[in-house]
DNA sequence: CAGCCTAATGCTAAGAAATTGCGTCTGGCC
DNA sequence: GGCCAGACGCAATTTCTTAGCATTAGGCTG
């Protein structure tokens, strides 16, 4: 249902889905998400509300695939010199992407018209392959490093239970206190 | 909007938020979550749907009120003698209530359509005060325990990530050890 | 390169749901 | 016992959703 391969990647199944994912994102900054319609975001598309529902299943799903999308890194984490420095400069900058009011609606939406949790899982692998691209570059350095799952569980998982559930008690401090948690048991691996 | 308080304890409102909330647990079991719509609600509490979309504001909030009441713990921690028995038991039930497709479901609704995020601080707060009856227990024991903070980021973060992002990633082992790291640093306190 | 064949899209109409305005009634409060 | 604010029922309008059918795009084979 969501996050389906495109068939023919050069067709125009391709460019539906292009299209239909613009619309989104434009109305989304013109109306605002609550406004949004699958009638409405088709229109924006040039193509029919038919055909929107067919491909994602409803409006749910559709979000889900584009919230996922924005969630993805732009880029590799930025390289401070330390692992404690790339670990903390990574933390401060997800925390503060996820726990903004768009952050907070994409995270939503991934979960969100997902019952097989493919984009959740995806939205997850997106913070372990950062995370994992900044244990490489420290095991080069011959820092001893911390497993991905720690880190997913001593780090990412905190915020993201924070940012969900408890949105007032997130702080500055906060963070680099996770990161030193994480650090200072470095050798500990709950693992899966 | 949502989880609004009853101004008239025993009067109509009082009656129709109850049969509203039965009328919506009732059909989630006949006809399945997915299949409910606000005048099949409605219809069945014997309401009109502009009196649900008045009440509620949409489905989504209304699913949320209705799932974080099946959230509540129906009963407090069990006594298992220690702490650690008593973390462990809990933990392992909080796993297996979240992780079956209800529980992931109730989690998701209580997510949603809820902006202000009062649902989910509530569904937070009711493993706070487990957790927290587990530590006063504890400690009239005349045993060490750790901030409930702590076993918030330590256990109940990383199972509700792994449960939300990464479905595949939950082992029976896991619940034990995420315990056993929570006791053997139960003197660090991240805290707020 | 020409023709076939699958699959995706467009179109249309019917059915269901969401939303709003207005009148009525309940129930708490003087 | 009467007043008043809030909640509800009713009904009409608008919008969304879904299904059937015709059409077209694009990959694939000969």
């Amino acid at each position: 249902m969501s996050a389906q391969a495109t068939p023919r990647p050069g067709g125009r199944s391709a460019r539906v889905q292009q299209s239909v994912h613009q619309a989104v994102r434009d109305l989304e900054a013109e109306v605002g998400r609550d406004a949004l319609t699958v009638p409405l975001i088709a229109t924006r598309a040039g193509v029919t509300p038919s055909t929107v529902y067919r491909r994602w299943g409803d409006l749910r799903a559709l979000l889900s695939d584009v919230a996922v999308e924005r969630l993805r890194p732009d880029a590799p984490p930025a390289d401070c010199g330390s692992l404690r420095a790339d670990l903390e400069a990574w933390t401060v900058q997800f925390a503060e992407e996820m726990s903004s009011t768009a952050g907070r609606t994409y995270i939503r939406d991934t979960l969100l018209g997902d019952p097989e949790q493919g984009n959740a899982a995806r939205c997850s692998d997106y913070a372990a392959e950062q995370l994992k691209a900044i244990g490489v570059r420290a095991a080069g350095r011959g820092e001893a490093v911390p497993d991905v799952e720690t880190l997913l569980d001593v780090v990412v998982a905190p915020l993201m239970y924070r940012i969900l559930f408890r949105p007032s008690a997130l702080s500055e401090a906060y963070t680099a206190r996770l990161v030193a948690a994480a650090l200072g048991r470095s050798e500990l691996s709950p693992g899966a």
